[in-house]
DNA sequence: GCAAGCCCAGATAGT
DNA sequence: CTGGGCTTGC
C-alpha cells in the first residue's frame, strides 16, 4: 500500500491495532484520510470488510468514505460505514420484536414529536402555555442522551413543572409505543438496551464487527459511548477519530467527557496528535489558535500549516445587518468566486437579509438548512401516505394523510378514532376498516372505508415510485393542490414529488450492492418501503450538498462542519448573537468558541469576519456589541476595522449613548442609521381622536386614541376592513389625515 | 355538531 | 410560508 500521501502520525495511527486508539485530529488534519487508509489497510491486511464498522457523523462523510475506500483498493467494499443512527435503525429492524415493537415501526422526527406532545398536553388538560413542548421534549431528549429513565428523574423531580414533565414523558413513551413508533435518540437507547438485556445479540453482534471505528468521537453522547463500549466489548479493537475543539453538539446531548476521558474509558489506550493542517494558511491557523487559546476545557494543541502566511483576516463592523449584508455580496460578486464562497452565521435566521442581497444583486445562492426537502408539505403527505401503509398504528400519519385532500373527515371523528385506538389498543387500520363499532355511519364511515380501500390497495403495489403514483392519482392530489396554490407552486411541487420517486429509485439500486443490510433481508414490496423511509428520516441538510454548481453557499456554522471552502465570510458577530445570548454563562462560552473556531477553520485562503452595530432581531432593532471573539484574534494576522467610537459618530440620541448602555442586553428602540427611515417625532400630529385616516395598507380607518410617547406618538386605529383595533407608531404608520 | 376557511405568530444549533 | 387556533358556514 502507498503511504507517500501520509505523514509520520498518520501512518502511526493506519498501522495501530488491536487496542483502543484516540487519534486528535485538529481541523483539517486529514482525519478522513486516517480512517479510509486504516480501513483499506485492513482488508488489505486480510480483514473481511464484513467484519469493520465504521460510525459517521452524517450519511454524506459515510458516502465520502465508502467512495474513497474502494478509490484506494481500487474495487467495490462491502464495509459498513453508516451514521449510529442508521446503524441502530438496522439492529432495530432485526431485533424489533424482542423490544416488543412490531418488525414495522415508524421513526418519529422533531415534528413528529412535538405533535405528539401537543395532543398529549391537549388530552392531559394542561395549559400548553404554562408549559411548553419544546421544553419538555428537550428534557426527555437529556434523560434519554444520558440514560436517565423515567423513575430517575421522577425521584429527582424538583417542581410544579418537573412533575408535570413526568406526566407527559410517561404519556409520551406509551402514546408512541402503540403507535408503533420510535424518536431518534430512542433507537440508539433501545439498542444499548438490547444489547444489555440480550447476551446473544451482544455476542453476535461484537463478534460480528471486530474493527471498530469511530468518526467525529467528540459528538458523542454518554448513550452512543455505552453502545460503543458494548460493541467493542469482545475485540476490543476501537479506533475514535476526533478534534474535543471540535465539540459543537452539547444540545444535543453531546458529551466532551468521552474524548477528554478516553484514556481513562479505555483500558490500554494510545493517543496521536494530528497537528498539521493541510486546509488552511497560517494566518488562518493563528487566528483560530489565538480564540481556541481561551478555552480552558480542552486536551490542547496548536495547528500549523507548510502553506505559507496567506492573505490577512480581515474583520469590518457596519453599522447595520442591511450594511453587512450588503458588502459582502458585494465583495463576493466583484470576485466572482461563487462555488468556492460560504458565508456562516449562528443562527438560521441570519440567512434572511443575505438572501434579499443576493436576489437584489443577482448572485446565485444555495441555502443549506432553510426548508429541507423532507420538510416540504407534499413530500411530507406522499411520506405520510407511506407510512400508514407500512405501520397501521402510526396515527400521526394517519391524520396528514386523511386531512388532505379532504375528504370530509375532520378533528372530532379523528379525535374519537385516536382515542378508541388508544383504549382498546386496536389499530387505526382496522377502525377505519369498520367504523360502525364507533357508532360513525353515513358519509363519514363510507369516507374512512374507502380510505381504508385506498391503503390497501397501495400495499399490493411493488415498487415506491408506482405507490407515489397511485397515491397522486386516486386522491386527485394535483387538483386538490390547484385549489390552495397557483399553478406556479403547483408544478414545484409536483417535481418535488418527482424528485421524491427518483431517490426511491436511486435507493433500490444501492440498496442491492451495498453492505447496508446486517442479515439479506428481502426485496419485497413493504419491506423495501419500510426501509426506504428509515432511509428518508435520517438524512440530514448536509447530505444534499452539490459541490458542483457555480452558487454561493449561505449556511449555519453548525452545518458547515466538516466542508471547506477557499473563501470563507463569517457574519453576524456580535455579542449575544455569536456568541448566543442563551450561551454567555461560564459553562456555555467555551461551546460558542469552539464553535467559532470550526468556523473560523472552513476557510482555506480568505477569511472575513464582519459585525454590525445594529441588527434587526425579533421584530426590532437592537445594539449589538462587536462580539468577544473578534477582540481575542490579535497580531499581525488580522486586520480590523472598527467603527469610530459611537458616543462621536452618534447625533441622534444624545442621552442613550452614554457608555455603559452597550452592556445592557437588548435595548428596544428604532435603528437611528437606518438611512431614509429616521424616525423623528413630530411635534403635533396633523390628526387627534376622533378623525378619520388613511394608511397606505390598511386603508381608512378612525383614529380611537393618541399616547404621547418618549420618541414618538402610539396611536390607536379601528381600520374599517379589519376586526381588530391596530396600535401604530405614528412615525412609522405614516397617516394621512382625511 | 362538525368541517372548512381565515388570521396570526413565529426564532439556537440538527440526527 | 407554515401550523395552530379561532370563526364562520353548512
Amino acid at each position: 500500500m502507498d503511504f507517500s500521501l501520509l505523514n509520520k502520525e498518520q501512518i502511526e495511527a493506519v498501522k495501530y491495532m488491536n487496542h483502543p486508539l484516540l487519534v486528535i485530529a485538529g481541523a483539517g488534519s486529514g482525519k478522513t484520510r486516517v480512517l479510509t487508509y486504516k480501513i483499506a489497510y485492513l482488508i488489505e491486511n486480510g480483514v473481511n470488510p464484513y467484519e469493520i464498522l465504521a460510525i459517521t457523523f452524517t450519511n454524506k462523510a459515510a458516502n465520502e468514505m465508502l467512495n474513497r475506500v474502494d478509490k484506494i483498493l481500487n474495487h467495490n467494499n462491502r464495509v459498513m460505514i453508516s451514521t449510529f443512527h442508521k446503524f441502530c435503525g438496522k439492529v432495530l429492524r432485526k431485533y424489533s420484536e424482542l423490544l416488543g415493537y412490531e418488525h414495522n415501526f415508524t421513526i418519529y422526527d422533531t415534528n413528529d414529536q412535538k405533535k405528539l406532545m401537543r395532543d398529549i398536553l391537549k388530552d392531559l388538560d394542561l395549559d400548553n402555555k404554562k408549559i411548553k413542548e419544546k421544553s419538555i421534549l428537550s428534557t426527555i431528549s437529556h434523560c434519554k442522551n444520558n440514560n436517565i429513565s423515567i423513575s430517575e428523574f421522577e425521584d429527582s423531580a424538583e417542581n410544579e413543572i418537573d412533575i408535570l414533565k413526568v406526566k407527559c414523558f410517561k404519556e409520551y413513551e406509551e402514546r408512541k409505543f402503540k403507535l408503533n413508533a420510535m424518536d431518534f435518540d430512542d433507537m440508539i437507547l433501545l439498542t444499548v438496551k438490547l444489547l444489555k438485556n440480550n447476551l446473544n445479540v451482544r455476542q453476535e453482534l461484537s463478534e460480528h464487527f471486530k474493527y471498530i471505528l469511530v468518526d467525529e468521537y467528540q459528538d458523542t453522547n454518554v448513550v452512543q459511548f455505552e453502545l460503543i463500549k458494548l460493541l467493542c466489548e469482545k475485540y476490543d479493537n476501537l479506533t475514535v477519530v476526533g478534534d474535543d475543539d471540535q465539540s459543537i453538539y452539547k444540545f444535543r446531548g453531546a458529551d466532551i467527557k468521552n474524548i477528554l476521558s478516553f484514556e481513562k474509558n479505555f483500558k490500554n489506550a494510545k493517543i496521536i496528535k494530528l497537528t498539521q493542517n493541510y486546509r488552511s494558511t497560517n494566518n488562518i491557523l493563528k487566528a483560530a489558535n489565538e480564540i481556541i487559546n481561551n478555552n480552558t476545557n480542552r486536551k490542547g494543541k496548536n495547528l500549523w500549516s507548510k502553506n505559507g502566511d496567506g492573505e490577512k483576516v480581515v474583520f469590518t463592523e457596519y453599522e447595520t445587518d442591511s450594511d453587512e449584508a450588503y458588502n459582502i455580496i458585494n465583495h463576493i460578486k466583484n470576485n466572482q468566486d461563487y462555488k468556492n464562497t460560504a458565508i456562516l452565521y449562528r443562527t438560521n435566521f441570519q440567512s434572511r437579509i443575505l438572501e434579499d442581497k443576493c436576489v437584489t444583486n443577482g448572485i446565485p445562492y444555495i441555502l443549506i438548512g432553510s426548508l429541507k426537502f423532507y420538510d416540504r408539505k407534499e413530500i411530507k403527505d406522499m411520506l405520510s401516505y407511506l407510512r400508514f401503509v407500512v405501520n397501521g398504528n402510526d396515527f400521526l400519519s394517519f391524520e396528514r394523510a386523511i386531512k388532505f385532500p379532504k375528504r370530509g373527515i375532520g378533528d372530532t371523528t379523528i379525535e374519537k378514532i385516536k382515542n378508541y385506538s388508544l383504549n382498546n389498543n386496536i389499530p387505526i387500520c382496522d377502525i377505519i376498516k369498520a367504523p360502525d363499532v364507533l357508532g360513525i355511519k353515513g358519509k363519514t364511515a363510507t369516507s374512512l372505508m374507502s380510505f381504508y380501500e385506498l391503503i390497501e390497495k397501495i400495499k399490493t403495489i411493488d415498487t415506491v415510485e408506482d405507490m407515489i403514483d397511485k397515491i397522486l392519482t386516486l386522491t386527485s392530489y394535483q387538483d386538490e393542490l390547484l385549489n390552495d396554490y397557483d399553478e406556479m407552486d403547483v408544478k414545484d411541487k409536483l417535481s418535488n414529488i418527482n424528485e421524491l420517486k427518483n431517490r426511491a429509485i436511486i435507493f433500490r439500486e444501492t440498496y442491492e450492492n451495498s453492505g447496508n443490510l446486517i442479515d439479506g433481508s428481502n426485496l419485497g414490496g413493504i419491506e423495501f418501503l419500510s426501509d426506504f423511509l428509515y432511509d428518508v428520516s435520517l438524512v440530514a441538510d448536509t447530505d444534499e450538498i452539490d459541490e458542483n454548481v457555480d452558487k454561493i453557499s449561505l449556511m449555519t456554522i453548525h452545518s458547515a462542519k466538516g466542508l471547506e471552502y477557499k473563501n470563507v465570510y463569517i457574519s453576524g458577530l456580535n455579542e449575544n448573537i455569536f456568541p448566543s445570548h442563551q450561551s454567555i454563562n461560564e459553562d456555555d462560552i467555551e461551546e460558542e468558541r469552539r464553535l467559532c473556531y470550526v468556523a473560523i477553520t472552513r476557510a482555506k485562503e480568505n477569511l472575513f469576519l464582519s459585525s454590525a452595530r445594529s441588527r434587526f432581531v425579533n421584530g426590532k432593532y437592537d445594539y449589538y456589541r462587536v462580539s468577544r471573539f473578534v477582540d481575542e484574534i490579535n497580531g499581525d494576522c488580522i486586520v480590523k476595522n472598527k467603527l469610530p467610537d459611537i458616543k462621536k459618530v452618534n447625533t441622534f440620541e444624545k442621552k442613550s449613548f452614554d457608555t455603559d448602555f452597550l452592556d445592557i442586553k437588548k435595548i428596544n428602540f428604532q435603528n437611528p442609521y437606518r438611512t431614509g427611515n429616521q424616525i423623528v417625532k413630530e411635534k403635533e400630529l396633523e390628526y387627534k381622536i376622533g378623525d378619520r385616516v388613511s394608511h397606505i395598507k390598511f386603508g381608512d380607518g378612525k383614529v380611537l386614541d393618541i399616547k404621547e410617547m418618549e420618541k414618538d406618538y402610539e396611536v390607536t386605529i379601528k381600520f374599517d376592513d379589519y376586526e381588530k383595533e391596530k396600535i401604530m407608531f405614528a412615525a412609522f404608520a405614516k397617516l394621512k389625515k382625511i
